[in-house]
RNA sequence: GCCUGGAUGGUGGAAUAGGUAGACACCCGAGACUUAAAAUCUCGUGAGCCUUAGUGCUCGUGCGAGUUCGAUUCUCGCUCUAGGCACCA
């Protein structure tokens, strides 16, 4: 403790955080075994990639984390709060080529430095349960998992066109395209052709979405984006035969009840059937060109432009199944190859496209949905009209309401063997393959007369090679013959391994349930353990993984309980997407130049103060504006704290417990003590707006502040200020950690903070029993009064329409109406 | 274009089962302490008006309407802004 008493001193925030910093690691204060007795709080954040150094979103995420953790201990609860480092990724590739070392090496160098500004910042985690992605003891859980879901059908291989990103020579899966560029390095993203291994994601599609419904802790926000993500659509498959020809074509549509409007056909230039459609027509070369060109034209196309409608006639006709209709083939460049069947029956008059299409080719325009009271003139229309209505020129159909009729149309071509009820999704199955050297290898090994086999589980894992052959340590698996070079494990001949190596989401799909039993050698998963501690309570992170990491997480948790590992659903009950740290307007970045290094700001104001206005400055949803003056805001109010326990050191030996009865101020200052119980309490259990607690415990401050200024000697209230300053500290600990376990031994309290209880709030105590009521005119503000508690109503009135002010208001009016607030206020009508 | 949020003083933000708008801070201003400065403490601080300077009046929560005794809060129509999705048939 500083040794300078007078009335500006400073608390040495360097000796006490680091004294409890060491109290706490060598107590190994916050580490948990599963308690059947108590019930558990699983409290989560989501776990940095180690590239260097902290900054101030893994702060102020931490910061939130570690409140919540430091709150639910003090309510009761058997806290888990682990930490680890999500250590396969691309940046350390490039800083072992540039410091010509190991991936490794630059990866745990990082790891123990952001180890110990985490440990500077006094999180409670339980560091026994700390994990390494990239180490062998966790991806060989992942690689089993692997096996197992190639056994079970969920992992399957094929060529497709994939996203490239060229600057980090990968594939990309679809959820890491972002406005089509890499979400790491933000380079455009080419389709290639490409074999790739592939998560059967889609498979869990209508799981994925049914359970966002059970979700109330997710923020409605995320669910949306989810939805939106897996994009289910109903409706109906159709196949259209081909004129002359003994094939079909098949459509989805959401609109069966527009299907009697076909006019045309439209297909995706990749579309299967198109070389049959063609194949020794005499357009066949042109058509092939036009196919190739808009294949090209959609890599090249630039993001926010929206390309003009293009296609060409085929030469050839399929026939409408519902009316005979001969409708003609066109290859279109606005129908994608990957969604529904590739093809779409084209409507003008009720889809905007195909509107456009029909306008630019000249090809007609057939209204068969009338929106009531209106009248559609194709010749007059000047876009498509996709509201409801009554159908028309739709043989049985017509007359029927369009919504009753898509059923009844689905009905009917299901009877007659026309085509199905459908359902499609927009989620693609997730592409895992990379083909960089920094990441779990997947273990498969290539068999030219047995196939893909499994590693078998007894050679687990398949290691990183670690040897430098060619000179590069970070030389995809691809060149290195060495680790290629294997036997079969079926006919025992020779093979070859796969070279590619797991998208790193994967370490982040399951990290969370591996932290319930980190060290376990034999399983990836613990029942015992699994079963005490998941789902996760309360996650906390970056919203930016609102679809990305959240998505694969739900997916794994799923296949994992499929697997037997699991028995939960969902991995995260509780949900919290903090908003980002903001300079200047701006996001903090490099390269903007308005980064603040929370190192810095830890020796200048010490961890607590950083903690301190980060959880203060807004609520934790939102954006946080960084405000220098505002980090000196916080540090002033500990500081003011620390010098009033310094001035009221005399107080503390005076009896604790409560006098019977108090005088005013003493009575004022418990009521202001209980009061701020309430309010803290609530705004953490609510909705974690720890902006309004902290306001709450500086508003205790001023009035403990104001009520100890000027008396010196021991007197009859020293103990509701020993109380208010007891709470005060307690409220504050899971915010400012050291500060308050530092206080609470100067206070002279017996024990440590740590382990003591969150205060109970005393409603009585809370009560006030003088009432401000607002009097009002016509519902403008005229005067304000003073009462007790319990009046009655009409007394209320009484003294409102007696009161001097309102007097000036009422005087020679007709009194029409008298409204009575509870408590809050009266207002005269007249 | 579609889906979510958001908009309140010079700034960050409080307050919504409709009931005192601006809590708590930051900045700024004035004062105290100091040879001086920093630190600290005290007071003031939405805008405007006034022959009555007040427990005074008017205006004020993005814009425009509406419901109500009363709207930051509810309804309808807009504007701006952040994020997500986007030729999904």
């Amino acid at each position: 403790m500083t040794s300078d008493n007078t009335a500006s001193s400073k608390y040495d925030f360097k000796t006490i955080e680091k004294k409890w910093q060491t109290l706490w690691d060598d107590g190994q204060t916050y580490q948990v075994t599963e308690d059947d007795s108590r019930e558990k709080y699983y409290v989560l954040e989501m776990f940095p990639y180690p590239s260097g150094r902290i900054h101030m979103g893994h702060v102020r995420n931490y910061s939130i984390g570690d409140v919540v953790a430091r709150y639910k201990r003090m309510r009761g609860y058997n806290v888990l709060h682990p930490m680890g480092w999500d250590a396969f990724g691309l940046p350390a590739e490039n800083a072992a080529q540039k410091n010509n070392s190991h991936p490794a090496t630059w990866t745990y160098a990082n790891i123990d430095y952001m180890r110990h500004q985490l440990r500077q910042l006094g999180l409670s985690y339980d560091w026994s349960r700390e994990i390494a992605t990239c180490n062998p003891k966790y991806y060989r859980w992942e690689q089993l998992l692997f096996i197992e879901m190639f056994r079970r059908g969920l992992v399957y291989q094929k060529i497709t066109t994939v996203n490239w990103c060229e600057s980090c020579r990968t594939v990309l899966a679809n959820e890491q395209v972002i406005d089509g560029a890499c979400w790491r390095c933000d380079a455009p993203v080419y389709p290639r052709k490409m074999n790739g291994w592939f998560f059967k994601i889609t498979n869990y599609a209508e799981e994925l979405l049914d359970d966002l419904d059970r979700l109330p802790g997710w923020p409605e926000k995320v669910v949306t984006m989810q939805r939106n993500w897996i994009g289910k659509s109903t409706g109906l498959t159709c196949d259209f035969p081909v004129e002359g020809a003994d094939c079909r074509i098949s459509i989805f549509t959401t609109r069966p009840d527009t299907i009697f409007g076909v006019t045309f056909m439209s297909i995706a230039a990749e579309h299967p059937l198109l070389d049959t459609l063609i194949a020794g027509t005499e357009k066949e070369a042109e058509i092939r060109e036009f196919a190739g060109r808009i294949q090209i034209d959609k890599q090249r196309r630039a993001l926010d432009e929206e390309p003009e409608k293009l296609g060409i006639f085929t030469g050839r006709y399929c026939l409408n199944p519902f009316n005979g209709k001969r409708v003609p083939i066109y290859v279109a460049n606005f129908v994608l190859v990957e969604y529904g069947t590739g093809a779409v029956m084209a409507v003008p008059a009720h889809d905007q496209r195909d509107f456009e299409f029909a306008k630019k080719y000249s090809l007609p325009i057939e209204p068969v949905v009338i929106p009531p009271g209106t009248k559609l003139d194709p010749a007059t229309m000047e876009q498509a009209s996709v509201v409801p209505g009554l159908l028309a020129n739709s043989g049985t159909f017509s007359g029927m309401d369009s919504l009753a009729a898509q059923a009844a149309i689905i009905l009917h071509a299901t009877a007659n063997h026309l085509g199905a009820a459908h359902i499609t999704y927009r989620l693609r199955d997730w592409g895992i393959s990379r083909q960089r050297y920094w990441g779990a290898p997947i273990p498969m090994i290539h068999c030219d007369s047995c196939g893909v086999q499994p590693v078998p589980e007894d050679e687990l894992p398949v290691v990183l090679p670690e040897d430098t052959e060619t000179g590069s340590s970070c030389l995809p698996l691809h060149q290195r013959p060495s680790f290629i070079t294997t036997t079969c494990p079926k006919c025992g001949g020779p093979a070859r391994r796969e070279t590619d190596t797991m998208d790193t989401f994967m370490e982040s799909s399951w990290y969370f349930a591996r932290f319930a039993c980190p060290r376990l050698a034999e399983r990836p998963l613990d029942h015992g353990k699994t079963a005490y501690w998941l789902p996760v309570d309360q996650y906390i992170g970056g919203v930016e993984h609102a679809i990305l990491h959240l998505l694969y997480s739900r997916f794994f948790t799923k296949v994992l309980r499929d697997l037997g590992h699991l028995a939960v659903d969902e991995p995260f009950t509780n949900l919290l997407t903090q908003g980002m740290v903001i300079k200047d307007g701006a996001k903090m970045s490099k390269s903007k130049g308005n980064v603040v290094d929370p190192n810095d700001l830890i020796q200048e104001y010490g961890a607590d103060t950083v903690r301190l206005f980060s959880l203060f400055a807004a609520p934790p949803e939102r954006d946080l504006e960084w405000s220098a003056q505002g980090v000196e805001g916080s540090s002033r109010f500990l500081n003011r704290v620390y010098r009033l326990i310094l001035a009221n050191h005399h107080q503390f030996r005076a009896p604790q417990t409560l006098p019977l009865e108090l005088g005013a101020s003493g009575k004022g200052l418990h009521r202001k003590t209980h009061q701020t119980i309430k309010r803290v309490t609530e705004s953490i259990e609510q909705n974690f707006h720890f902006n309004t607690a902290i306001s709450a415990m500086m508003e205790l401050f001023n009035v403990l502040s104001a009520s100890t200024s000027g008396n010196s000697g021991d007197n009859a209230e020293a103990p509701v200020v020993c109380e208010a300053i007891s709470v005060l500290l307690l409220l504050l600990s899971p915010m400012v950690p050291h500060f308050a376990a530092e206080m609470w031994e100067l206070t002279g309290n017996s024990g440590s903070i740590e382990g003591r209880r969150w205060p109970e709030f005393d409603a009585e105590a809370a009560r006030e029993d003088l009432l401000t009521i607002v009097l009002q005119v016509n519902g403008k503000v005229r005067s304000r009064l003073q009462v007790a508690a319990d009046i009655d109503d009409e007394g209320l009135i009484q003294m409102a329409l007696a009161d001097d002010n309102m007097v000036k208001f009422i005087d020679g009016m007709a009194v029409k109406k008298t409204i009575v607030v509870k408590k809050k206020l009266v207002n005269i009508v007249v």
